[in-house]
DNA sequence: GATACGACGCAACGTTATTACATCGCCGAA
DNA sequence: TTCGGCGATGTAATAACGTTGCGTCGTATC
C-alpha cells in the first residue's frame, strides 16, 4: 500500500460532498465505540486509519506490509483478520468481495449494506447507499421467500477521472 | 462436490418455471458454441456439466476433485481456470465472489449479469435478472460517471427451505 | 492474590489463484 | 510433405488469501 498524505479528501461516500480527514474518522469510530462499550485498541485503529489514508481497497496482506513499515512491529495474518472482522462488525470496514481486499467506511453509525462502484484502472472505490435499490432487492427477496442477512453489490468499471484520462492518452 | 443424479430439475433462474436436465443445458451451451465459433471442448463440456449436476456452487478445487472421479484424469489448478475463464467469457458460469465458487447460468444467450440469492444453508442460489434493479445502478453510475463493465450482487442469507427446515426443528 | 476474559502473538497449515514454460493436435501455407 | 502458427492443455512452482490451535499478556473483578 502506498502511503498517502493524512489530509482531508473528498468523501468516499457520493452522498457527501464533504471533506475528512483520516484523523476525523478515526476520531468518529472511537466516539462510537466509547458509546457501544467496544474497545477500539491501537490496533484496530492503526488499521483503520491505514485504510481511510490508502484511498483504496487494500488487502490483508498489504496492511501487515504497511503495518510493519508505520508501528515497525510484526503482525501476523490472524491478528490482522481479528482486526478486520472487529471493524466490520462496527461497520467501520467493508469487504470487497471481488477483491479480496477492505475498504473504510464512510457511515459506521448507519447499519446496512452499501453498494460500491470500484474502479479497475485506480483501484478507488465509491461508496454509497441507495434505499431504493434496497428496497427493491428486499422486495424480491421477499417475493421467492428469501430472508437476506448480507448484501454485496459491487459495480466494477471505469470511474469518470480514469476514464478522462484515458481518453486523453488516447 | 457430492455426484446429483443427471436429472431434471427446477431451474435455478426464478424466472423460469420449467425443468432442465444437465445434458439439456450442455446441449444448450454446445449450439451456442457452435454458432459463436467458440470451442466447447470435451474438458469445458465436462466442466460445465459437473456445475448443473452440482446444484450448488461449487470450488475450483472441488472440480478438480470431481474431475478425478468423472474421467479419471489428473487436472492442475491452471486447467481448471482456464476452462472456468472460458466458461464465465461465454455466459455459462458466474463466479460467486462472496464464496470462491461457481456456477452455472440458466440463461448464456442472454447478456448482462445476473443477481443472486445465496443461500448459507445449504449452499443452492438462486439466479434471477432484474431489468429495474440493473437500470437503477446504470442510473447511478450514470450519474458518478462511471462506467459499469461488470456487476456483482450477491444477496446472501436463508433460503424458502432451508427457514422452512430450520423452524420446524425448532 | 486468584480468576476470568478479551486482545494479541505465533507456528503451522489450508484454500484459492497465478506464473512460466512445455507439449500436443490441428490447420493452412510454402 | 513439412513447416509454422495457434489454441488448448499439462506441469511444477509459487503467490495470495485466510484459518486453526494454542499460548501469553494485561486488565477488571471478586
Amino acid at each position: 500500500m502506498t502511503r498517502q498524505p493524512t489530509k482531508p479528501r473528498p468523501c468516499t461516500d457520493t452522498d457527501c460532498l464533504g471533506q475528512h480527514a483520516p484523523a476525523e474518522r478515526v476520531a468518529l469510530a472511537m466516539s462510537l465505540c466509547k458509546s457501544r462499550g467496544v474497545q477500539l485498541t491501537e490496533l484496530r485503529r492503526q488499521i483503520l486509519e491505514l485504510l481511510w489514508e490508502s484511498g483504496r481497497a487494500t488487502g490483508a496482506y498489504e496492511l501487515i506490509e504497511a503495518l510493519k513499515r508505520k508501528v515497525a512491529r510484526p503482525v501476523g495474518p490472524p491478528t490482522i483478520y481479528r482486526a478486520l472482522e472487529f471493524l466490520m462488525s462496527q461497520g467501520f470496514v467493508s469487504k470487497i468481495e471481488s477483491r479480496n481486499a477492505y475498504v473504510p467506511c464512510a457511515h459506521p453509525e448507519r447499519d446496512g449494506d452499501c453498494l460500491f462502484f470500484i474502479c479497475n484502472a485506480c483501484g478507488s472505490s465509491l461508496e454509497l447507499t441507495d434505499a431504493r435499490l434496497e428496497r427493491r432487492i428486499s422486495e424480491t427477496a421477499a417475493r421467492l421467500g428469501f430472508r437476506p442477512t448480507r448484501q454485496v453489490v459491487e459495480i466494477q468499471g471505469t470511474c469518470s477521472t480514469c476514464h478522462a484520462v484515458g481518453s486523453e492518452t488516447r
